[in-house]
DNA sequence: GTGTCATGCGTAT
DNA sequence: TACGCCTGACACG
Protein backbone atom coordinates (compact mmCIF):
# COMPACT_ATOMS: atom_id res chain seq x y z
CA UNK A 1 0.00 0.00 0.00
CA UNK A 2 2.06 2.88 -1.24
CA UNK A 3 2.73 6.13 -1.15
CA UNK A 4 5.60 7.29 -3.22
CA UNK A 5 8.08 7.03 -1.02
CA UNK A 6 7.92 3.15 -1.88
CA UNK A 7 7.53 3.55 -5.48
CA UNK A 8 11.34 5.70 -5.17
CA UNK A 9 12.59 2.82 -3.34
CA UNK A 10 11.70 0.03 -5.29
CA UNK A 11 13.31 2.48 -7.94
CA UNK A 12 16.53 2.62 -5.85
CA UNK A 13 17.16 -1.06 -4.58
CA UNK A 14 15.18 -2.89 -7.66
CA UNK A 15 17.97 -1.15 -10.19
CA UNK A 16 20.38 -2.33 -7.52
CA UNK A 17 20.00 -5.95 -8.53
CA UNK A 18 18.50 -5.34 -12.30
CA UNK A 19 19.71 -2.09 -14.06
CA UNK A 20 21.92 -3.66 -16.58
CA UNK A 21 21.29 -7.24 -16.96
CA UNK A 22 19.27 -8.83 -19.57
CA UNK A 23 16.18 -10.47 -17.70
CA UNK A 24 13.94 -13.37 -18.26
CA UNK A 25 10.28 -12.12 -18.11
CA UNK A 26 7.01 -14.28 -17.57
CA UNK A 27 3.60 -13.85 -16.13
CA UNK A 28 2.64 -16.75 -14.22
CA UNK A 29 -0.76 -15.16 -13.62
CA UNK A 30 -1.41 -14.46 -17.44
CA UNK A 31 -2.36 -11.37 -17.02
CA UNK A 32 0.32 -9.84 -18.95
CA UNK A 33 0.30 -11.60 -22.16
CA UNK A 34 2.01 -9.70 -25.15
CA UNK A 35 4.29 -7.76 -22.48
CA UNK A 36 5.70 -10.70 -20.95
CA UNK A 37 7.02 -11.83 -24.78
CA UNK A 38 7.82 -8.77 -25.57
CA UNK A 39 10.43 -8.04 -22.40
CA UNK A 40 11.38 -11.44 -22.25
CA UNK A 41 15.46 -11.34 -23.09
CA UNK A 42 15.79 -7.61 -23.25
CA UNK A 43 18.38 -6.06 -21.32
CA UNK A 44 16.88 -3.44 -18.84
CA UNK A 45 18.47 -0.22 -18.77
CA UNK A 46 17.11 2.34 -16.08
CA UNK A 47 14.37 2.15 -13.31
CA UNK A 48 12.72 5.60 -12.74
CA UNK A 49 9.63 6.74 -10.50
CA UNK A 50 8.14 9.53 -10.16
CA UNK A 51 4.83 10.02 -8.35
CA UNK A 52 3.67 6.78 -7.83
CA UNK A 53 4.25 5.24 -11.66
CA UNK A 54 7.47 3.32 -12.08
CA UNK A 55 9.28 3.29 -15.37
CA UNK A 56 11.50 0.47 -16.48
CA UNK A 57 13.23 1.31 -19.45
CA UNK A 58 14.39 -1.73 -21.76
CA UNK A 59 17.32 -1.29 -24.93
CA UNK A 60 15.00 -1.57 -27.06
CA UNK A 61 13.13 1.20 -25.69
CA UNK A 62 10.00 -0.21 -24.14
CA UNK A 63 9.04 1.11 -20.93
CA UNK A 64 6.97 -1.43 -18.62
CA UNK A 65 4.12 1.17 -16.78
CA UNK A 66 3.69 -0.39 -13.40
CA UNK A 67 1.53 1.54 -10.56
CA UNK A 68 0.64 -0.43 -7.51
CA UNK A 69 -2.60 1.06 -6.90
CA UNK A 70 -4.15 0.18 -3.12
CA UNK A 71 -2.88 -3.73 -3.36
CA UNK A 72 0.20 -3.89 -5.90
CA UNK A 73 2.92 -5.46 -3.95
CA UNK A 74 6.99 -6.36 -5.06
CA UNK A 75 8.73 -8.66 -3.90
CA UNK A 76 12.91 -9.19 -4.14
CA UNK A 77 13.85 -12.91 -4.05
CA UNK A 78 17.29 -14.56 -4.73
CA UNK A 79 18.15 -18.08 -5.15
CA UNK A 80 16.32 -20.36 -4.85
CA UNK A 81 13.41 -19.05 -5.75
CA UNK A 82 10.10 -20.17 -4.36
CA UNK A 83 7.08 -20.73 -6.33
CA UNK A 84 5.82 -17.73 -7.48
CA UNK A 85 2.29 -16.78 -6.02
CA UNK A 86 -1.05 -17.78 -8.49
CA UNK A 87 -2.15 -14.18 -8.72
CA UNK A 88 1.82 -13.28 -9.67
CA UNK A 89 1.83 -10.63 -12.53
CA UNK A 90 5.22 -10.25 -13.75
CA UNK A 91 8.31 -12.27 -13.23
CA UNK A 92 11.40 -10.74 -13.96
CA UNK A 93 15.08 -13.03 -13.49
CA UNK A 94 18.37 -11.90 -13.79
CA UNK A 95 20.77 -15.46 -13.08
CA UNK A 96 20.63 -14.66 -9.29
CA UNK A 97 17.81 -12.17 -8.59
CA UNK A 98 13.62 -12.09 -9.31
CA UNK A 99 11.56 -9.49 -9.26
CA UNK A 100 7.87 -11.03 -8.01
CA UNK A 101 4.88 -8.44 -8.84
CA UNK A 102 1.74 -9.02 -7.66
CA UNK A 103 -1.88 -6.98 -7.63
CA UNK A 104 -1.14 -3.54 -9.84
CA UNK A 105 -3.30 -1.32 -10.99
CA UNK A 106 -1.39 -1.05 -13.82
CA UNK A 107 1.12 -3.06 -15.98
CA UNK A 108 1.50 -2.47 -19.65
CA UNK A 109 4.66 -1.66 -21.74
CA UNK A 110 4.35 1.49 -23.45
CA UNK A 111 6.26 3.38 -26.58
CA UNK A 112 8.62 5.89 -24.82
CA UNK A 113 6.19 9.08 -25.77
CA UNK A 114 3.75 6.92 -24.40
CA UNK A 115 5.26 6.50 -21.00
CA UNK A 116 6.37 10.62 -21.35
CA UNK A 117 3.33 11.59 -21.66
CA UNK A 118 2.33 9.70 -18.26
CA UNK A 119 4.86 11.29 -16.62
CA UNK A 120 3.86 14.77 -18.27
CA UNK A 121 0.70 14.70 -16.65
CA UNK A 122 1.98 13.90 -13.43
CA UNK A 123 2.55 17.03 -11.04
CA UNK A 124 6.19 18.03 -9.25
CA UNK A 125 7.32 14.79 -7.08
CA UNK A 126 9.03 16.20 -4.07
CA UNK A 127 11.27 13.35 -3.88
CA UNK A 128 12.77 14.05 -7.64
CA UNK A 129 12.97 17.99 -6.21
CA UNK A 130 13.69 19.05 -9.88
CA UNK A 131 14.47 23.40 -9.21
CA UNK A 132 11.15 24.36 -10.33
CA UNK A 133 9.34 22.18 -8.20
CA UNK A 134 7.89 24.42 -5.81
CA UNK A 135 6.80 27.53 -8.71
CA UNK A 136 5.10 24.38 -10.57
CA UNK A 137 3.33 23.39 -8.08
CA UNK A 138 2.30 26.42 -6.46
CA UNK A 139 0.55 27.00 -10.70
CA UNK A 140 -0.77 23.62 -10.70
CA UNK A 141 -2.19 24.01 -7.37
CA UNK A 142 -3.63 27.79 -7.51
CA UNK A 143 -5.84 26.89 -11.15
CA UNK A 144 -7.81 24.65 -8.58
CA UNK A 145 -10.79 25.59 -7.16
CA UNK A 146 -10.97 22.91 -4.23
CA UNK A 147 -9.92 22.35 -0.75
CA UNK A 148 -6.01 22.11 -0.16
CA UNK A 149 -6.99 18.62 1.48
CA UNK A 150 -8.48 17.66 -1.70
CA UNK A 151 -5.79 19.16 -4.16
CA UNK A 152 -2.54 17.69 -2.29
CA UNK A 153 -4.16 13.99 -3.14
CA UNK A 154 -4.41 15.25 -7.14
CA UNK A 155 -1.59 13.66 -8.48
CA UNK A 156 -1.52 15.81 -11.02
CA UNK A 157 -1.36 18.80 -9.03
CA UNK A 158 1.86 17.27 -6.82
CA UNK A 159 2.63 13.73 -7.59
CA UNK A 160 3.57 11.30 -4.90
CA UNK A 161 1.10 12.06 -1.70
CA UNK A 162 -1.05 9.76 -0.51
CA UNK A 163 -3.43 9.68 2.60
CA UNK A 164 -1.29 9.63 5.29
CA UNK A 165 1.21 12.21 4.11
CA UNK A 166 -1.93 14.15 3.21
CA UNK A 167 -3.04 14.30 6.72
CA UNK A 168 0.55 14.37 8.27
CA UNK A 169 1.86 17.23 6.03
CA UNK A 170 -0.77 19.44 6.75
CA UNK A 171 -0.47 19.01 10.23
CA UNK A 172 3.43 19.63 10.61
CA UNK A 173 2.75 22.94 8.82
CA UNK A 174 -0.37 24.17 10.71
CA UNK A 175 -2.98 24.28 7.79
CA UNK A 176 -6.22 23.05 8.24
CA UNK A 177 -7.40 20.39 4.78
CA UNK A 178 -10.39 22.55 4.30
CA UNK A 179 -8.47 25.35 3.81
CA UNK A 180 -9.39 26.76 -0.29
CA UNK A 181 -6.20 26.18 -2.37
CA UNK A 182 -6.47 29.13 -4.19
CA UNK A 183 -6.64 31.04 -0.40
CA UNK A 184 -3.01 29.17 0.72
CA UNK A 185 -0.62 31.78 0.63
CA UNK A 186 2.56 31.49 -1.67
CA UNK A 187 4.66 31.21 1.31
CA UNK A 188 2.60 28.81 2.67
CA UNK A 189 2.70 27.02 -0.69
CA UNK A 190 6.33 26.60 0.14
CA UNK A 191 6.44 25.20 3.02
CA UNK A 192 4.40 22.74 2.27
CA UNK A 193 6.52 21.96 -0.77
CA UNK A 194 9.72 21.84 1.15
CA UNK A 195 7.90 19.73 4.24
CA UNK A 196 6.55 16.98 1.34
CA UNK A 197 10.54 16.94 0.30
CA UNK A 198 12.08 17.03 3.43
CA UNK A 199 9.19 13.89 4.88
CA UNK A 200 9.17 11.85 1.30
CA UNK A 201 12.86 11.27 1.03
CA UNK A 202 13.09 10.40 4.80
CA UNK A 203 10.55 7.75 3.66
CA UNK A 204 12.09 6.96 1.47
CA UNK A 205 15.25 6.37 3.06
CA UNK A 206 13.79 4.00 5.99
CA UNK A 207 11.32 3.12 4.11
CA UNK A 208 8.43 3.84 6.75
CA UNK A 209 6.41 6.81 7.19
CA UNK A 210 7.52 7.94 10.55
CA UNK A 211 6.97 12.11 11.01
CA UNK A 212 6.71 12.30 14.40
CA UNK A 213 10.22 13.61 16.08
CA UNK A 214 12.20 11.20 18.41
CA UNK A 215 12.90 13.31 20.86
CA UNK A 216 9.38 14.24 21.58
CA UNK A 217 9.44 10.60 23.05
CA UNK A 218 12.50 10.43 24.87
CA UNK A 219 14.00 8.10 22.11
CA UNK A 220 17.15 8.97 19.90
CA UNK A 221 16.35 7.14 17.05
CA UNK A 222 13.17 6.79 14.76
CA UNK A 223 13.24 3.30 14.31
CA UNK A 224 12.69 3.18 18.76
CA UNK A 225 9.74 4.72 18.11
CA UNK A 226 6.65 2.71 19.17
CA UNK A 227 3.96 1.56 16.68
CA UNK A 228 1.98 4.41 17.94
CA UNK A 229 4.29 6.97 18.27
CA UNK A 230 5.23 7.40 14.49
CA UNK A 231 2.37 10.10 12.95
CA UNK A 232 0.64 12.58 14.47
CA UNK A 233 -2.50 12.72 13.24
CA UNK A 234 -2.98 9.81 11.03
CA UNK A 235 -6.24 7.73 12.66
CA UNK A 236 -6.00 9.61 15.79
CA UNK A 237 -9.30 10.93 15.52
CA UNK A 238 -10.64 11.29 19.55
CA UNK A 239 -6.77 11.04 20.71
CA UNK A 240 -5.47 14.23 22.26
CA UNK A 241 -3.34 16.12 19.67
CA UNK A 242 0.63 15.69 20.39
CA UNK A 243 1.10 19.46 20.79
CA UNK A 244 -1.61 21.10 22.18
CA UNK A 245 -3.78 18.04 23.92
CA UNK A 246 -6.91 19.29 21.79
CA UNK A 247 -8.83 16.00 20.04
CA UNK A 248 -8.04 14.75 16.77
CA UNK A 249 -10.95 15.22 14.31
CA UNK A 250 -11.29 13.07 11.52
CA UNK A 251 -13.73 13.65 8.20
CA UNK A 252 -14.42 12.97 4.84
CA UNK A 253 -12.12 14.40 2.49
CA UNK A 254 -12.54 13.58 -1.50
CA UNK A 255 -13.87 10.09 -0.50
CA UNK A 256 -11.09 9.51 2.35
CA UNK A 257 -11.21 10.35 6.03
CA UNK A 258 -8.18 13.32 6.88
CA UNK A 259 -6.96 13.74 9.92
CA UNK A 260 -6.49 17.09 12.06
CA UNK A 261 -6.07 18.74 14.70
CA UNK A 262 -8.79 22.17 14.90
CA UNK A 263 -6.39 24.16 17.20
CA UNK A 264 -3.03 23.35 15.81
CA UNK A 265 -5.36 23.66 11.82
CA UNK A 266 -7.42 26.23 12.33
CA UNK A 267 -9.67 27.03 9.67
C1' DG B 1 -14.75 -19.29 7.49
C1' DT B 2 -16.67 -14.65 6.67
C1' DG B 3 -16.63 -9.77 6.71
C1' DT B 4 -14.25 -5.48 6.75
C1' DC B 5 -10.89 -2.37 5.83
C1' DA B 6 -6.72 -0.31 3.60
C1' DT B 7 -0.93 4.11 2.08
C1' DG B 8 -5.28 4.22 -5.23
C1' DC B 9 -7.57 5.53 -9.22
C1' DG B 10 -10.64 5.40 -13.36
C1' DT B 11 -15.30 5.48 -15.07
C1' DA B 12 -20.25 5.94 -14.92
C1' DT B 13 -24.22 8.37 -12.97
C1' DT C 1 -21.37 10.06 -5.21
C1' DA C 2 -21.11 5.08 -6.30
C1' DC C 3 -18.90 1.33 -8.05
C1' DG C 4 -15.37 -1.70 -10.00
C1' DC C 5 -10.59 -3.32 -10.11
C1' DC C 6 -6.71 -5.46 -7.53
C1' DT C 7 -5.02 -8.37 -2.64
C1' DG C 8 -3.82 -9.30 2.19
C1' DA C 9 -4.30 -8.57 7.15
C1' DC C 10 -7.03 -8.57 10.81
C1' DA C 11 -11.32 -8.98 13.77
C1' DC C 12 -14.95 -11.67 14.64
C1' DG C 13 -17.76 -15.97 15.24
Amino acid sequence: MPEGHVLHRAARLQGKRFTGHVVNVASPQGRFRGGAERLNGQQLDDIEAKGKHLFYRFDSGDELHIHLGLFGKFRVQKLPFPEPSPNCRVLMDTETDRLHLAGPNQCEVLEPWEAEAVRNRLGPDPIQNRPDGYEDFLERLSRRSITIGKAIMVQDVISGIGNIYRSELLFQIGLSPWTRAKDVHPETVKQLWEQSVLELKAGEKIGKIITTNPSEFGVEKRKDLGRWDRLYVYKRHGRPCRRCETEILAADCDGRNAWWCPSCQPD
